[in-house]
DNA sequence: TAGATTGTTAATCGATTAACAATC
DNA sequence: TAGATTGTTAATCGATTAACAATC
């Protein structure tokens, strides 16, 4: 119990899990159980339990989760004691964005250098921070302390950029671009794809659709009809 | 076999065969095979060849699937065919951003009206779009076309202004908002949450620290060890 | 002690993967 | 026909869920 292979559905839920600790917290409560923190997390309570079972246990049987205890135990798994320096490559519309979140650094991320090749930009103050050119990368990312890269630049210069930034010595990259990044092994790359959420949205939207009108006409007797939604 | 049911895995990769399929036209392919095309999305072939027999089969045998028809065939099916009709509510920074976002367009969704309540905001022109008072939702969503709604507004408004977007028709609603949005049935939310992206990064470069440090030291002969990565 | 709630077990489900027969 | 490659099968894996014994 511990260190010990924490699963990647399990990861992903931490984050909310750690959020709705926090408003709990605020409100001023103590002890937590499974059935209403899941509630806040839009979770089942099973779920959340066996979530909580691979950190190792926190609750107490037949009283709860101290919610400054788990709250606590989550921000440690996360890494969020200690402060992780970001770099955001590519200042336009979305970097700028990035930039200027509030949302990364009340959890724990402090945004430590702007970088882009554009004459326009560089040199503009973005949040505080000036946008540097891509050759100084170096001066800012210090093998040392670990350095999460955002990547929002064009996806024509998505890899080049990116492997920039691993031989700077980035090892963990959040990539905008829409498209695939080859890295070395070692490096841990996660994809935010902004227009394949519509996509998605749209592909459940045109079912949705297609179910409500077309089945129904169709049908004959005895025939046999896929579930709906 | 056809409009049955798409597994949501799937559905996910379909926009990336789409991009990539788009591509090999680009550069002049007619045919490709499942090993080229997994390939260029960075997946194996099998999960390949298994996502699209979801969709009917599309491939000759010995051959591979044809380019522009398999292009063809799963554009229609993220409904591509049809424009899809976009409003963004919170025109902050990042909403700012998503109104300028040119991948938006490019595949086939029109950013149709923009909406914030804040004084400041309302009235400026975004990327030719007026934004609007939310008050005036009815006058764009229109109930026979359908709209997706993205939500960027602060935490503490979510709700608040999903049950609005919900109210005037929309059925779609991609939520920058780290907060979990209670919605009928028939609404399909996605959630794109920054800061989780980075929290999720640092858990696996922290676990990737642990385990580079502390394992070999603590060790001792006999004592099993967790997998290393 | 009685009531509440956890942590874990076991069943189920969905997704991935490798292998190969079908077939161009 | 011989070589290539699909579509499908079956095995495996990981995640979810319900139920309940352990225990506060």
């Amino acid at each position: 119990m511990g260190t010990v292979d924490v699963p990647e559905a399990t990861v992903a839920r931490l984050p909310q899990y750690l959020r709705a600790l926090a408003a709990l917290a605020d409100a001023g409560l103590r002890t937590v159980s499974s059935e209403a923190l899941a509630e806040a997390v839009g979770v089942g309570s099973a779920k959340l339990r066996k979530d909580l079972s691979h950190l190792g246990s926190y609750g107490t049987r037949g009283v709860g989760y101290d919610v400054a205890g788990l709250h606590r135990q989550i921000a440690d798994r996360l890494g969020q004691t200690t402060p992780w320096n970001v770099v955001i490559v590519g200042i336009g519309n979305l970097g700028h964005a990035l930039a200027g979140y509030g949302g990364f650094a009340s959890r724990g991320f402090r945004v430590v250098g702007l970088f882009d090749d554009g004459t326009q930009v560089v040199g503009e103050v973005v949040n505080g921070l000036r946008v540097r050119p891509l050759a100084d990368l170096g001066a800012v990312v210090r093998p040392g302390e670990p350095t999460i890269g955002v990547l929002a630049v064009p996806v024509e210069h998505a890899q080049g950029v990116c492997d920039r930034l691993v031989a700077a010595g980035v090892t963990s990259v959040l990539n905008f671009a829409p498209t695939v990044l080859r890295v070395p092994a070692d490096v841990d790359v996660r994809k935010v794809d902004l227009a394949s959420e519509l996509q998605i949205l749209a592909f459940h939207a045109q079912r949705r659709a297609v179910r409500s009108s077309v089945p129904a006409p169709t049908a004959t007797v005895g025939e046999r009809i896929g579930e709906v939604v």
